[in-house]
Parts: structure tokens; C-alpha cells; sequence
DNA sequence: ATGGTAAATGCAATCCACTTGCAGTAATGA
DNA sequence: TCATTACTGCAAGTGGATTGCATTTACCAT
């Protein structure tokens, strides 16, 4: 089932303003902000208002189709597309903004000793790092 | 060299609303943001302006008596005194919101991987867990 | 102790990311 | 082709945080 069968079968529709809005985030190197995603639609002469983009942004994550991140020190979120990349964290450039993925996740044996010490039930979590990119340092 | 005399060394000054700031994060049992922070100063009939708390909580993070953190999903950032504690996490319960400290940072140790996988140069990381704490479960 | 100066404050206005209301548009299935 | 209802654009609204500016106040030198 491919993105599209996967909007319809929400009862969703596929419009212009979402295809557009998800070949830019197929597209991204990196995860893109909803103001960044919409300058990337101005330079593509893709007529659309900001405020569909963020609703766009809403329903695919709803939909289970793109991630949200939270990093920190930016003030706004960043989203990208899911599609088959597994669980992964982020780290970002002090100096630049510039992100990178990071592969590997080191926290999935820790929860039990988090909720040993806690007694929360652990459900997610979010680990970022910051730092200088090559370029920076 | 204690709270006030850092103050004082820095060239700021010890006043009436900053000690009153200092008072409520000391006694406060977990990270508050600017805006509880500010409800407590009124229950205790500190008069004192909202934005004055902001400004107060800006230098003494830039003054490293505090530490600022940025939980996700709550639009809003919350501050701890630094006084004496090491380095630590939170986790944050998705149903009362309810914050409680971890003990340890299982991440030292992970630094030098990072920085061989991604060439950055490591500075801080940000790290958080969510899920049920034991009332709400 | 007191007067000068610069830090700190309060109030109002502003910023910015994001959300909501609503009337008009358009994608889909019947 | 039509009816339904998801979707869109525009405008207005939220809420956390910041800024401008005139006034107040801490505190050091005298």
C-alpha cells in the first residue's frame, strides 16, 4: 500500500496541495520546519497557503505517515517523511542549524531500568544532540 | 560563594522580585515554567510583572544558576535551580503532565561514537522520556 | 548617609509559531 | 454528472515570549 492508497483508505483525498506537500518532504535531506517546507513550495510555484501546509503536516502525522520533532533552541517543529526509516534521533549544528540523522538508537534496553527506578510506564522518548558540524568547527 | 554574591559578581543585583524568583524555583519540587513560576509569586502575594519573571529567568540561566529545559508537546519551558545538582533527565507523564527527575545519563560513554559517525564535535545532548506515572496507570 | 549611574521594573505594544472560523472549492464514490 | 464532504484560502485569534521606553531602585564611590 503506497502513500496514496494509504490517504484514501482514511477516507482522506489526495490533492494537489498534499502531493506537493509530500514530494517536498520526500525530497528533504533533512527535516523541514512548516515555514521552510512552504518557501520550498514558493520556489516551486506551488500556490498554497501556509496555513494548508500546516494542515497537511497535521492529518500525515495523524496518518501515521511523517514524524514530528521537537529540537531544541528552535522554536518551532520540524517534520519528516517515515516511509520506512526506522527509529532514529538527530543531531544539529550550533553554529549553522544544520541536522543530521544519527543511526543508531542507544536507549531501547534502558527503559526497564527507568521504570524499575520511576514507576512511570515508559511509552517514548526524545534524545537529541547539539554540537558543530565539519563545517563549523 | 553562594546565589547572591554570583549575582553580585557579575554586576547584577540582589532585588526584591530576583530574590523571590530564586525563593520559588529553590523550594519547588520540579522544573517550573515562567508562567507557574509566576502563579506562585502571586499566591504568595509578590507583586510582580510576568515579564519581569521572564527577564529574571534569562539572566540567571545566563548566569548558569539555572538550567532551562524544553519538554516536548508542552509549548512552553520550564527552569530548575543548578545549585549543586549533576547532570540529569526527566521523565514526563502523558496523562497529568507530572515531571519527575532521573537519576542517571546513560550517555557519556556514547559521546565518542557520535562524533567518529558524524564528524560533529559533541556539546550537549537533550534527553527525555514520556509516559504513564504511577497514578495514572 | 547620600547622590549618581546603571541595572531592574512595569506597562504596553509587538513578534512569531501555530490554531480556528467560515464561506467557497474541489476530490471522490454513487 | 451529481452530491457529499474533505480541503482550501483568507482573516482573525491564541499564547508564549520579547522589546521599547519611561520610571524606579540597588549599591558603590564619595
Amino acid at each position: 500500500m503506497d502513500v496514496k492508497d494509504e490517504i484514501r483508505a482514511s477516507g482522506k483525498r489526495m490533492t494537489r496541495t498534499r502531493r506537493a506537500v509530500l514530494s517536498v518532504l520526500e525530497q528533504s535531506q533533512y527535516p523541514l520546519s512548516p515555514t521552510e517546507l512552504y518557501a520550498q513550495l514558493k520556489k516551486r510555484k506551488v500556490a498554497i497557503d501556509l496555513v494548508t501546509v500546516y494542515r497537511n503536516l497535521v492529518t500525515l502525522k495523524e496518518l501515521g505517515l511523517v514524524t514530528q520533532l521537537e529540537l531544541h533552541q528552535e522554536g518551532q517543529v520540524r517534520y519528516e517523511m517515515k516511509e520506512g526509516r526506522q527509529h532514529h534521533h538527530h543531531i544539529r549544528c550550533k553554529s549553522c542549524g544544520r541536522i543530521v540523522d544519527l543511526l543508531l538508537c542507544p536507549l531501547k534496553k534502558l527503559t526497564a531500568v527507568i521504570e524499575k527506578e520511576t514507576r512511570f510506564v515508559v511509552g517514548d522518548h526524545s534524545l537529541e544532540f547539539s554540537g558543530w558540524c565539519p563545517r563549523c568547527q
